[in-house]
DNA sequence: TTGACAATTGAACAGTGTTCAGTATATTTG
DNA sequence: CAAATATACTGAACACTGTTCAATTGTCAA
């Protein structure tokens, strides 16, 4: 009897969570193509086939919808970066490290957009994990850099300011390409430029 | 009579033009407080203390105050820039062009925010002139790192990789602060950090 | 003063995020 | 099984949004 209820309760569980993923997972499809601004919750409503007041019972407010999904996309950033751990030479690692990061950025301009670019309330308790996740993988790679230092393989030994500056560039080239800012460049050079900027970073950073 | 007619056309000119800047003034200040969607139009009308239909009179819609807005924000970034010019010595020019991009986007965050980040519809006869003051601007970077390359300041030749490479840097470092993504270093270290990172790619620049 | 023109208004429209009383369905209890 | 309870869901309603437009006010020439 207890054991009947306890089955109910999971299922429960269960269907709870499968909604949130499908008003999610429609979230996502529609931000993609038109922007947080650009899709009201009568849109994703309509998209999953509810009422709109049926969101309000899974998710606060629109924000928390944005939240959540800001999260995933730290999780998915998460897993695309810290798959190089497992080099062990440092400066191999940490150009990997940079050029997955501008993969993730290309790959997925919308997700690096919720972490690196939209404005958004930074409260609630869902996007304080998502920081977790950033100052994590934050973490991981100052400690790479941190580690090419110990080798020796800058001539500086200010870690914080190389972590800073490579991450400048790899955080300007990202943004540009997602916000659109490289229209005096034509549409087939930009990768080609993009990559070619890393390389000439990598190069330059070897002299550091 | 006629002389008397033109000399009122002329104020009635001046009038509407007065106008048009009593409303930009108001939602530029508003923007700034609140952010482009965080403002609207009885907003500005409340503020300028006229009903909602009268700025319809003078800008088509919402999106054309922020163009009127982008447009006067790259007349500042241009004016700030390009008074480099009489630096005779190309890479001296270069620096303190990139120290002065940088100090643009510190200065006045919401303006850097309106030409390198929002996301906003490019249509718009105002957008293009805008367009055309910021490619300019570019091109004068452009030249002056073409100069630099010229008297053989690097080691590279490759023009456009070069001065796309430095203006992620810039970019990216402008775009970190104004997007609030330096939460991991303590506010009063911030600014330290981003003449560090300015510095240390100079000095990387010098061996490129 | 009158007629024409320009500037301004504010109500109206369709949309927004959000709330909540009511309904329908599902589960537990007697 | 039937009744009572708990849960899920609805859609109308509220105060807001950008935008339009008939009606009103004010200004100026004849």
């Amino acid at each position: 009897m207890i054991r009947l209820k306890m089955g109910i309760t999971q299922r429960k569980e269960r269907e709870k969570e499968e909604m949130r993923q499908l008003i999610l997972d429609a979230a996502l499809r529609l931000f993609r193509e038109r922007g947080y601004d650009g899709v009201s919750l009568r849109n994703i409503a309509e998209a999953i086939e509810y009422s709109p007041g049926t969101i309000y019972l899974y998710y606060r407010d629109k924000s928390e919808i944005f939240f959540a999904l800001q999260f995933e996309a730290a999780a998915v950033k998460r897993d695309h970066l810290l798959s190089v751990a497992n080099i062990k030479d440092p400066w191999e690692r940490l150009v990997e490290f940079g050029r997955r990061y501008i993969d993730f950025g290309m790959r997925h301009p919308d997700l690096y957009d919720l972490l690196f670019i939209t404005r958004a309330p930074m409260e609630s308790v869902e996007n304080q994990e998502c920081w977790q996740l950033g100052l994590a993988t934050h973490s991981f790679f100052v400690d790479t850099v941190q580690a090419c230092v110990d080798q020796r393989y800058f001539k500086s030994t200010d870690t914080e300011t190389i972590a800073y500056t490579l991450w400048c560039h790899a955080h300007g080239l990202v943004s540009l390409f997602v916000r659109e800012r490289m229209r005096m460049y034509p549409e087939e050079k930009r990768i080609e430029l993009a990559q070619k900027s890393f390389a000439l970073v990598v190069k330059m950073a070897e002299t550091l």
